[in-house]
DNA sequence: ATGTTATATTTGGTAAACCAATTAATTGGT
DNA sequence: ACCAATTAATTGGTTTACCAAATATAACAT
């Protein structure tokens, strides 16, 4: 067993992508790097920052993610024609980028699905509200087997009606959340013993809503599904604003 | 100079990483990768897959970004403990991810600034309302010198009042959307002539309601500033529902 | 001098090699 | 037979070497 010092100095509070991220948000910052002007080959910057190759390419990688830079192949990669002040906000945001804040979690989501399921009421086809029904069936199956919790279930229920909103880029964003939301929710037993029984009727008004395309409806019935955990990041913020308020 | 046809046979339709991920994703629909079960070692599907390990990092690099694997130095790479159609949902989105959807784009941006500056309203210090007005009077001054767009400087306003939010998540949404929003904006010319200058009084508005704390005020005054470009988005959707009901 | 072709160099793409930490197997003692 | 310590094999982390395409340079013909 090692002591506990040895645990505690062994955590590298930087990844040596973010470093490297670090330094040519530096770069550009310092008006070294313009926009539009092509980076120094990946080997000048593996040896100018002292480390490999791979290292550099993966942060390039992630810029590129994120719109930041533009690689073409055989040739060199390239700033993207950005305000050096909008790709500093970018860069700063992407070292600092955290989906562990639960609450922000939370409440991201909960927006997101009250705007995914408004456009899903208005958009939805036949084939989407079969899917619908399909997924809430599952759910059903499972509560009614016994089981604890269908966190998974109700996952999937939420992913066809972000599908069926007919917006790509809404429908990734709450996608890309899901992991975490059901890691969270899991950990923390947010929902209590029967939750799962309760939610069946605001499933169920919720898929009704959307059937008839009522737009005004599926958003409260999504509110009032949402509300229990909703009122838990709510808490969390208050929190935080009393905190910071000291 | 190339002849055409040598152009077009050159263009490869899936690049190997999401080769990869569409194999992983076929290895655990199939059954033969369960949740929660460790991956082959990377050398073991570079072999497998025909194809180098840096691939195959890659890959996981991109899979473990969305929490659907966690890798475990030395030791093993795992898939995440979420059911089997949930991991399948994200993958599909992952390959498919496009954030090319210009009504998309927009419109997502549209709800996710709606709630924003909601949120910002209600929980801006006063360090926001500086930030906020540092950036309008940029804007300004870049519009009043004679530039034809200042959208650089308009999305340096948006960010600091997504920062204003106190949402990291919602925060770094519409971060992640700028560079495409940018790029599209000023590629198709969207905002007319003097769109510029008649933007003015619209941030203005917005600007007030965030210092006084009126969030109904703000979440309107935004919508109106918004409006003109969602029109745009509206009309896209619109036209791919007469698509579909053909 | 100028435009064109060959050649050399530089680029990112790809694969392989090396490293340290971890885990599994083996050994030796009880 | 069982447990501890030691060794061997396997893992992801990291660096390096090689490749083909793209670009810059040089050589040549006009």
């Amino acid at each position: 067993m090692k002591s506990l010092i040895e645990t505690i100095t062994a955590i590298q509070l930087e990844s040596p992508v973010d470093k490297i991220i670090g330094q040519l948000k530096q770069l550009i910052t310092s008006g070294q790097l313009k926009p539009g002007d092509r980076l120094p080959a990946e080997r000048v910057l593996s040896e100018k920052f002292g480390v490999g190759r791979s290292y550099i390419r993966e942060a390039i990688l992630k810029l590129e993610f994120y719109g930041l830079l533009k690689t073409n192949p055989q040739s060199g990669t390239y700033v993207a024609g950005l305000s050096i002040n909008v790709i500093d906000s970018i860069i700063s945001d992407i070292i600092n980028f955290n989906k562990d804040d639960f609450n922000a979690l939370i409440e991201a989501r909960y927006y997101l699905e009250l705007t995914a399921i408004k456009l899903a009421a208005e958009r939805r086809t036949s084939e989407d509200v079969d899917a619908i029904k399909v997924a809430l069936f599952d759910y059903e199956n499972k509560i009614n087997s016994g089981a604890s919790n269908a966190v998974e279930e109700d996952m999937l229920f939420h992913i066809k009606i972000a599908k069926a909103s007919k917006n790509t880029v809404i429908e990734s964003m709450i996608l890309i959340l899901i992991p975490d939301l059901i890691k969270n929710i899991v950990d923390n037993k947010v929902c209590g013993e029967n939750r799962g029984r309760s939610a069946i009727p605001e499933h169920r008004a919720v898929l009704k809503a959307i059937e008839e395309k009522d737009v005004e409806a599926a958003e409260k019935a999504m509110a009032v599904h949402l509300n229990e955990i909703w009122e838990i990041s709510k808490a969390g913020f208050a929190t935080k604003k009393i905190i910071n308020e000291l």
